[in-house]
DNA sequence: AAGTGGTCTAGACCACCCC
DNA sequence: GGGTGGTCTAGACCACTTA
């Protein structure tokens, strides 16, 4: 007994893709279109499963969706609305650099302070878990967002052959793609944070007084396997950048 | 007609809070007593929703909400298992201030500077998704360890009858604990991290200098149901506190 | 082949908003 | 009262896992 064939149905029930996520980047592509304006009201959802052809609880699993990624809100008793561009759902994850800049729709760049090979110490050794005096590489950035300095990220990591560092434009190329390139899936990072004032140094590369507050970040981001592949630290000029995450708490409630 | 009366249902259909929440809490506390330990599989759907007397659906918007806070994961064919330790310590989980203290094996304690009511002013009623002149608690806290001021924290939630707050001691007392003890199930928050100057009181209160770095973390934090409940600031002296955290990578990114 | 999660449907009733 | 979103049900079929 064929079921959810409805005719000339505007969603394909045969393609590998479930029929709410078909519903919802349909609903998505309406809205990038230009077709439902931000703050628009959209039809209501017993007109929409007449048109998308499914059923309500698809058709309300789709918007729901679209809720989680910021692109609609609903109202009880009034309707579904378009999103306000301004507010935008927190990523899932601490989110990197260019992905700030994507978001804020500006254009990510870097000075490159340093890029060059160099043996290992001790504490790089332990903290990478490799022999001391291997090689790594050392990559030191100014990161601009439009043109103004915002941080300075200074990372290393075992200098792999397959990342074909010599040939990279680390003016724009992304560290986390170059390594996904090269085949090596990044996974987890353990990261600390904490306020610091600028030293005389940083504060010159960034263009601020020394003394005026830093958010440094220290990270040790590790493959699936668990291996430590890159220690970075970035240091953002207070002013002029935040982090934002989400994280989840379990019932334990801590002491 | 009644439909979803089921004789002596465990849930109850004719509270406030949805029947999946129900659902969700009553399989997270199993969890929590220890019935369910990590890694082990509950009983199939259609079991459970014998148990507790309600629908397939229902019972997985449950399982899904329980998927994002990370107390869960399902396989396809096999089952539902309880999340091992290792994927519930690990995704986004900020150490809290209690947990820093019991790791460096110092004690953690508070001043309270105030602990009152007051009505919800238009944007705090929008933040927390309440009526404007609710009833908010706000709760301003210097946090100490060993004595020490670290960090100022300044919070407000609705001020719920079941919290009784009337006869809680903030100086020790822990929100959280007491959010739990009402039997309300914080799961996730969404927060911003910056570093900024020590404003004068600020500065006065953890006794260091106007200007000084500091680091400030924004949380919204909500329930189980996404509903924000509690609205915080902490403002950490930069020399004093390091935030800790670690995170994963991983872009699933449905939609 | 049996068991289990994943998706989908059609219909019902409730809560909220606005006229 | 009529329209709209919010919740819930009972049943069906599909996809994956395991034996």
């Amino acid at each position: 007994m064929v079921k959810m064939d409805g005719a000339v149905a505007p969603l394909q029930s045969d393609s590998p893709e479930p029929l709410w996520l078909q519903a919802a980047k349909a609903i998505s592509r309406e809205i990038s279109a230009g077709k439902l304006a931000p703050g628009s009201r959209l039809p209501p959802e017993r007109d929409l499963i007449d048109r998308l052809a499914i059923s309500r609880v698809t058709l309300r699993r789709a918007l729901q969706s679209l809720v989680s990624s910021g692109v609609l809100v609903s109202s009880h008793g009034r309707g579904w609305y378009v999103a306000m561009e301004a507010h935008q759902e927190f990523p899932q994850t601490l989110e990197s650099f260019s992905e700030t800049a994507a978001r804020l729709g500006l254009k990510a760049s870097s000075d490159v302070l340093r890029a060059e090979e160099a043996s290992a110490t001790l504490d790089q050794a332990e903290e990478l878990s490799i022999a001391p005096g291997s090689k790594l590489f050392h990559l030191v950035r100014i990161r601009k967002l439009d043109g103004v300095p915002v941080a300075i990220d200074s990372s290393y990591f075992p200098a792999l052959s397959e990342l074909k560092l010599s040939t990279a434009d680390f003016t724009t190329a992304s560290l986390f793609r170059i390594m996904s390139d090269a085949g090596i899936e990044l996974s987890r990072a353990e990261s600390t944070i904490e306020a610091q004032g600028a030293d005389t140094t940083t504060a010159k590369h960034l263009g601020i007084e020394a003394g005026m507050p830093i958010l440094t970040m220290y990270q040790l981001i590790e493959d699936i396997a668990g291996r430590p592949l890159i220690s970075s630290t970035i240091r953002y000029a207070g002013d002029r950048y935040r982090l934002r995450t989400s994280f989840s708490r379990l019932s334990k409630a801590g002491v």
